[in-house]
DNA sequence: CTGTTAGCGCGTTCAC
DNA sequence: GTGAACGCGCTAACAG
């Protein structure tokens, strides 16, 4: 294993000065054609790459993006993943790598992050309505940016998934197919800790939606397991006479199987609406019609403030919801364009 | 924001030279207790971290493993995130972190991680047996841990799981219930990229176990997608008497799904045995009898070997196998003792 | 446009 | 048992 190059090396090749070499990699000062070619090919000549550590300590910039994952989360483990990888890549597209927390470290983990100067900036997702780790990310002294929304977001960055746009869009949809009855089999009561938000945000636009377009709306946690989703469709359905449009907002490969164990077919029995990502209601045997929660697109959102924060430029404000938008697909009829209009 | 503290002001403060604070941090060399305590105290009152570039500068040690993840793998996202979270564990555990790395960077992703020492270890996941990767890892200057075997392992480190143990168990099993007939429900043709070498070494193990136990074995590919399964289980129950014993390398969930349509009861109807985790046989309605890929112990071999490599001391070989375990749930009959005797 | 120089914070020799 | 001094590889003033 032969010695790793510096950028001495390089300048010794090139005929150049240690600082020029470290120009050329920066662009912070205009260099010859000449002498940049010189630069290049001598680092080429090595493989030569500049070492992170060294690179940080002078710079004061580690180019890494500390990112704490709750992999006990209850949430699909997919749309985990989702997250993940988009904010790797969108790192990977300013030359910057990251740096995985598991979540249960806690406080601590956030701590020796950016105590060590591990990394520049700090993503976290599953942020609680509570969470105890706020106080501290307050004071941490690298920007963070949290997936979700806490009580108080002063002085904090956070990106979410517009729920309650997603709640009135689902209602809308309902309402327009000219249901009077909505039943939403929701998650679960304490789901993903219980202290999540976007519950009582999505459930308050719901009932806010359904209020004004004049339908009933029954609220169904359902816990995740066969019975308990059989038992709920038995409340929503068994009572005889035209099905409510059904609401789904988690498990739904558990309610669709339920449905076809009652024998129930999404888009001509019953209007099946779902909150979900499109790869999931796009694996239904039937193709669910939904809003999806575009993992992707907040993890973009977080990425992209976070390097404006990075850059020094002013974000865009403490709280950034990322649109919602319904896709029609087989699980429901589709309004007429005159109810969709009216 | 404040500065963050140095080493140098945490020796002002202890009334020490800052060599002392290090040796008191790595241990190298004995420390009065009085001038420890010292420290010590100076160190919670500044909430001092070591600056992690600097460390790594001055030591050629990042304390930072490189992981590759293959986040557009088949595999399910649950093994993965096992994968994943077992391997940040395990590098806390010794005060490590875990730099994340997406397989698609391919070679220069960890030309990256190693050229720019970004890490002292990288651990690579879902290796192919001609997988591309493996020339440059060989030239790497890194150790690196490889789950899955290539072809030719001479000079790597890689861990897999037993496959053909699990073969070999599996088909035991179901000889030991009296089946003269087997059939495998099989990961579809192409498969994870269609290199991956476990597919051959089970289905090697599977029919050296069937010849020597007199059993017949039918192989059926399996494409994911339920005309696929509805499809493989006609060919498979769909010609009258007594059922084979069914052996399930992937997609259990359909499969079990499948069988339901049919009206097959695992454990009543037909012997139903599975190579899946043990969270996914035990998630199902009927749990389902099998081998356990078991993740978590992969990845903790993987650290193992990774920090015996970075202690200096002699790894255990070029290749470790992770024992296969049967273990018996409602999805299929129990052998009587005599039986398995035997 | 380029070279010289002084640190960045820590680990580690060497002298005491 | 402790301290002073140097160097790790790079960046960013400061000169020219």
């Amino acid at each position: 294993m032969a010695r790793v190059p510096t950028s001495k090396d390089v300048a010794r090749i090139a005929g150049v000065s240690q600082s020029t070499v470290s120009y050329v990699m920066s662009g912070k000062r205009p260099i010859s054609a000449r002498t940049r070619r010189l630069v290049e090919d001598a680092m080429q000549q090595l493989t030569y790459q500049p070492h992170a550590g060294a690179r940080a300590l002078a710079s004061q910039r580690t180019n890494v993006v500390g990112l704490v994952v709750p992999f006990r989360s209850e949430v699909n483990a997919h749309g985990l993943m989702a997250f993940v990888e988009e904010i790797a890549l969108a790192a990977r597209a300013r030359d910057h790598d990251v740096l995985l927390v598991t979540a249960d470290e806690g406080t601590a983990g956030l701590q020796r992050l950016a105590g060590r100067s591990l990394c520049d900036a700090l993503v976290m997702m599953e942020i609680s309505t509570h969470d105890e780790r706020i106080p501290a990310v307050r004071a941490l002294g690298v920007p963070a940016l949290l997936i979700g929304l806490p009580a108080d977001t002063t002085g904090l960055h956070c990106v979410d998934f517009d729920f309650e746009a997603a709640a009135t869009l689902l209602l809308e949809e309902a309402a327009d197919l000219g249901h009077d009855r909505v039943a939403v089999l929701a998650w679960p009561p304490g789901f993903a800790g219980g202290d999540i938000n976007y519950v009582p945000r999505f459930r308050g636009a719901a009932e806010a939606t359904a209020a004004r377009r004049g339908v009933a709306l029954d609220w169904h946690d359902v816990p995740r397991g066969r019975e308990d989703v059989d038992r709920a469709l038995e409340r929503v359905l068994g009572a005889g006479g035209p099905p409510p449009a059904l609401v789904c907002t988690s498990f739904l490969s558990e309610v669709v199987a339920g449905l076809q164990r009652r024998g129930v077919r999404p888009g001509t029995d019953v209007d099946l609406l779902a909150l979900t990502t499109d790869a999931e209601a796009e694996a239904e045997e039937v193709p669910v019609t939904g809003v999806s929660t575009q993992p992707r697109d907040v993890s973009r959102r977080v990425m992209r403030t976070l390097f404006t924060l990075l850059d020094g430029a002013a974000p865009p404000g403490e709280v950034e919801l990322v649109p919602a938008a319904l896709t029609r697909r087989a699980s429901s009829r589709h309004p007429r364009p005159a109810a969709a209009a009216g």
